[in-house]
DNA sequence: AACACTGGGTGTAATTGGTACACAATTGTA
DNA sequence: TACAATTGTGTACCAATTACACCCAGTGTT
């Protein structure tokens, strides 16, 4: 737990530089190996986890600030990042409120503060993010989707809330081009897509949906080394890719 | 344009109940007459016109509070309302900024502060809604979607941004329940899919697609009183409409 | 009363897209 | 060299979407 004046220092410095009565939080997922993996921050005073956060600042614009914390929490800039929701119930951090209530008065507390979230959630290569605390975190880490730590406050629900917004997502926008490396083969993408929606899907009508698309560049080489026949390499078409993203993939009506 | 006194009482009024910073923008769309229609407020002050909006009470949900806005404005309460993308670049209502800038100084001036909005769009019936203007506002109407008049602040993006959301929906969700009255003909109903989208559609695959989602009821009675063969009525079924609503009428994967 | 006109109800063939398979090819290992 | 495992490609089948044709009912005209 913080002492009083960490705390009031802290506090003083944010009504300093940010705006009031507004927070985000970021889901960030990544893959490794074969999961989908989370990037969470364990809490130095709380026994709990919570995803990577921060504030905006009095000039800044949101998605911005968004970028800003990410990059603070894994060294990657510009990264796909997508606002998916706006999380504003009115005691949404009442855990925080109650911990440090005796301590200093909650005007004086900005953490103590309503707060609420702009959720957004971003894709990026495991191998580039290299997890960074903040100063109220003992441990900044992967965590695999399958097991997850206690989540703090309502981070739970923007988690699950990110997760299904994805999920959606990959009906109609290509995904994978942030989270796979430059290159990659099919059973490697078709993981990837089977982690996020949490199903097998069939490789052969998998690959050939995925080719046509028109977004995938099929390389001359192999990824030798397996014990079994060679996949050929792919990597992304991006001219087509960022067009996949604007138009989407189906059309709907 | 306001007063001095009149500006300093309502911002002394504001600060007490609202929540800083936060600001919420409603675009309500309606339909008549084939028409789609949009909810819209012209200034007393300022020479253009704005979509309804209000703020956040120190205590409320969000979405308590954009229905309560919306509920002001129109009357209406429970409709379906929903919130689709956070508006938060920070010279966003510039405009009011320097309007009023050699009168109060802008501490003191509640509106004068960064606000990022959260955009909630409502489908509501047209005959339901009493558009009433609120007390910076001289009307308050709906307007045409193929005659818009001239927005303020970024109040244009807004707007598009919903209609674009709105469309997307339309793909993998039902709509027409809180927009069409209780009982309407299968081309009430294209009209409206038609003038969401922004074009036309087959009469024959409507009908038969429509159906096969299965949230209709056919009634026995016809609308008679056309010039022509009278068109069976229809009533959505809500129990199956909700359940559409909430598993997409889509699978994707 | 017969007719044309217009808009509404229903059916059907052609095309497309998705699903479920089978089989051949390649690689390292036994 | 045979084998196991995995990848590449093809094909038959079913479901959904699209495109189009035909008939029906109500109104106004001749």
């Amino acid at each position: 737990m913080l002492t009083k004046e960490e705390l009031e220092e802290y506090s003083a410095e944010a009504i300093e530089i940010y705006l009031d009565h507004i927070s985000i939080d970021c889901v960030v997922f990544g893959f490794h190996e074969g999961q989908m993996k989370v990037l969470m921050l364990k809490s130095k005073n709380e026994d709990g986890w919570q995803l990577p956060g921060g504030f905006v600042q009095k000039r800044e614009p949101i998605d911005v600030a968004a970028n800003r914390i990410l990059a603070t929490r894994t060294g990657i800039d510009e990264v796909f990042l997508q606002q998916f929701h706006v999380f504003g119930a009115p005691d949404r951090n009442r855990q925080h409120n109650e911990m440090y209530a005796d301590m200093v008065a909650k005007e004086k507390n900005f953490f103590a503060h309503r707060f609420i979230s702009i959720g957004y959630y971003a894709l990026v290569d495991f191998f580039d993010a290299i997890p960074t605390p903040d100063e109220f975190s003992e441990i900044c880490t992967w965590r695999d989707l399958n097991d997850l730590p206690p989540f703090l406050l309502d981070h739970e629900l923007i988690f699950t809330t990110a997760l299904d917004t994805l999920r959606l997502q990959l009906s109609y926008q290509p995904i994978g081009y942030n989270l796979m490396p430059k290159e990659f083969t099919m059973p490697e993408l078709q993981k990837l897509y089977e982690t996020i929606l949490g199903k097998k899907l069939d490789r052969r009508n998998f690959q050939r949906r995925m080719l046509g698309f028109g977004i995938l560049n099929k390389l001359p080489q192999t990824r030798k080394g397996g014990a079994h026949k060679a996949p050929y390499l792919y990597s992304f078409d991006l001219e087509n890719y960022q067009a996949a993203l604007k138009e989407g993939l189906k059309s709907g009506w």
